[in-house]
DNA sequence: AGAATCAATTGACATATGTCACATTATTGC
DNA sequence: GCAATAATGTGACATATGTCAATTGATTCT
């Protein structure tokens, strides 16, 4: 097997316990793909008919409200990313998928991971975890919205993902956590002053 | 089959294509509860042993912050619930769930489950899609959070769940979309007033 | 039915945050 | 390397909302 699937297989059979014949049954199906910064991945009104597993990168999810991006997502180096409703109900996405820095990825088309499930229950029970994945995605999303003050908002994000602010810019921090950039410019300016 | 379980059985089989004969198997596991107002099914540090379908009744899910109760969820008639993560992954909620009337409910263990699984492997996918449902929630909800004044928020609300306002005491309400009740009483006022 | 408890309303006030405007600093592209 | 563009930082100001307190209204329980 060359060595760029070696940690999409990693990851996998961390998930779950996946006998190295079955993952080695699926290889056909991956697609190494290299995107630029500032490409998408998905687009709103499109259907997503692919998961991706980044090898490298960094990509942000946001829709368009009243005309402004709003961020729900940001995904790095080792995690998979799709336009997850869109994905498994095949209907049009409501959200856009951004690469912030350019970016490989591992992609798996939906037709492929179904002929998967044909071939082995394991893929089966993965889509499931997949699916629990994105359940506590959104429940610490809900968690980071629900503090009230904006200082509190970013502290915790700052303890919970500290990755993502070293790497992205403070105004795509700001629509993520739900207050405007100027507010969380002097948060920031705020709390490096107590250190 | 009693009559009892014919709407749990047309709510899953709504859900999932289910030969009769599969869910007749099933109902041996099944156990018909009732509910008082302001009983739990769940409360925090324990584990949630019971997926709860409501035949009757109004739950609310609520989580403590610093001391204050926060709403996460209104779950009333012909819909499941239960601390998600807790169930699934077999570890100590960190949530409430209360009867705000009093409820007749179908409990099914995780045992049970578990079991069906074994039997038939609709009960995995019905699995899958329940944490699917789950996840919409969330999704909802984060929309709800989003919202930027109490009064769009509340608006909201009263257009995607208006029986919950209906139901709902306008505390627990505030509570659920983030305000104070305070102001979600004015947002009332003010609402009612330009009709 | 009446007492007691709980829920909702309303006023006064302090404040966190959004918005606009402009200055400053980084980053990008040629 | 330099111009152009984008990102970030700051000040001034208006306002939505939280908090506290007091009142009114609704439920509950014996």
């Amino acid at each position: 097997m060359s060595t760029e699937f070696q940690d999409i297989k990693s990851h996998i059979t961390n998930l779950i316990q996946m006998n190295e014949e079955v993952f080695n049954l699926a290889l056909g199906h991956f697609t190494l793909k290299h995107i630029k910064k500032g490409d998408y991945l998905v687009t709103e009104g499109t259907i997503a008919k692919h998961i991706a597993y980044i090898r490298k990168g960094l990509f942000r999810t946001f829709y368009l409200k009243d005309g402004n991006e709003v961020n729900t997502c940001f995904c790095m180096e080792n995690s998979m990313t799709t336009s997850h409703e869109s994905f498994v109900n095949k209907k049009a996405s409501t959200e856009y998928i951004q690469a912030l820095e350019d970016a490989t990825i591992i992609s798996l088309s939906h037709e492929s991971l179904l002929s998967l499930y044909e071939s082995n229950s394991e893929w089966v029970e993965l889509s499931r975890l997949l699916t629990e994945v994105e359940c506590a995605r959104l429940t610490e999303r809900i968690k980071a919205l629900s503090f009230e003050t904006a200082k509190e908002k970013y502290l915790h994000l700052l303890t919970s993902q500290p990755k993502v602010i070293q790497r992205v810019s403070i105004q795509h921090i700001a629509s993520y956590i739900g207050v405007s950039r100027e507010t969380l410019s002097r948060v920031r300016s705020q709390i490096s002053q107590l250190q």
